[in-house]
DNA sequence: GTCCAGGGTAAGC
DNA sequence: GCTTACCATGGA
């Protein structure tokens, strides 16, 4: 057990926010994560204390960087013009909102499948692939299968765990990491463009898949996935386009508390009592 | 039944 | 360079 003071760090707009796809809570009110072949179940304890069921060591290595506990999230909305009243409003309706640091081979199958897809399903999904291909872990859970699992998987028990059409892209993204043709790992010394450019090498992987890796995975927080919400709210509120290039180094921050509140009921509401379009 | 989802690809211009 | 049909599946 290891007990940790995080300030701002909210796990159920993470769990919701659409990142990940192995954060749920559980009956209790704790928090169980499955990142990759680890798994941890935290408990929060009042306002900014949680309770990581793992020793100090596993903590420091493993989740802190996970959490990405060294950024100051607190600080963004002085970034932020206050004319800008929906990005207000998205920093203040998903205050505690981070962006985590998974895996990058993770992350990229993950959001290979979740082209034209809801998150519910794309969690199914995912569920689908580890229960089916990855390796027990213990209390019933079950790892994120390896690059070679994957490669060496049988195309209709692929099939089978809802993947459609998405069932090649994984299967050709599989083989390229599993034969060694790209390393996720060697791709950390690139620059912001040239990483784009290798991701977009894999079968299902457009522009904005691999911001998303670049964004959930590599920590470039000047990566700005743009689907459709995200265009929907440009649209409304930005006259067509945000403009990123006011936040060098957290656009990509910025962009998630706007995925997740534009998506929401609650920007709905907002939007009757703000009508016009913003800045 | 219809519509939509954290889009990519290949064909056509 | 740019649009446009097509792609499987589950949930609302």
């Amino acid at each position: 057990m290891h007990k940790q003071v995080i300030p701002h760090m909210d796990l159920g707009h993470i769990a919701a926010s659409g990142q990940c796809f192995r954060m749920n809570a559980l009956p209790s009110g704790a928090y169980q994560v499955i990142a990759g072949d680890r798994q941890v179940t935290i408990t929060p304890e009042g306002r900014d204390t949680f309770l990581f069921d793992c020793g100090k060591d596993i903590f420091d290595s493993l989740w802190h960087p996970y959490f990405d506990i060294g950024t100051d999230y607190a600080s963004l909305a002085s970034l932020v013009p206050k004319e800008d009243h929906f990005l207000q409003a998205s920093l203040a309706y998903a205050r505690g909102l981070r962006i985590l640091r998974q895996d990058p081979w993770e992350t990229l199958i993950s959001f290979i499948l979740s082209q034209r897809k809801s998150i519910p399903a794309i969690k199914g999904c995912v569920e689908n692939l580890c229960a089916g291909f990855g390796a027990s872990l213990p209390e019933g859970a079950f790892a994120f299968p390896t690059p070679q699992a994957l490669a060496l998987a049988d195309e209709r028990a692929l099939q089978a765990c809802g993947l459609g059409y998405r069932t090649r892209y994984v299967q050709g993204t599989a083989r390229m990491v599993a034969e060694g043709q790209v390393d996720l790992e060697a791709l950390r010394l690139l620059s912001d463009g040239e990483l784009q450019e290798q991701l977009c090498r894999f079968p299902g992987v457009g522009v904005k898949v691999a911001q998303c890796v670049m964004l959930f995975a590599y920590a470039r927080f000047n990566a700005f996935p743009r689907d459709v919400w995200i265009l929907r709210v440009e649209q409304n509120e930005y006259h067509g386009r945000f403009p990123e290039e006011n936040y060098p180094g957290t656009a990509g921050i910025l962009q998630q508390y706007m995925f997740y509140f534009g998506k929401s009921k609650e920007y709905i509401l907002w939007k009757e009592q703000h009508g016009q379009a913003g800045i």
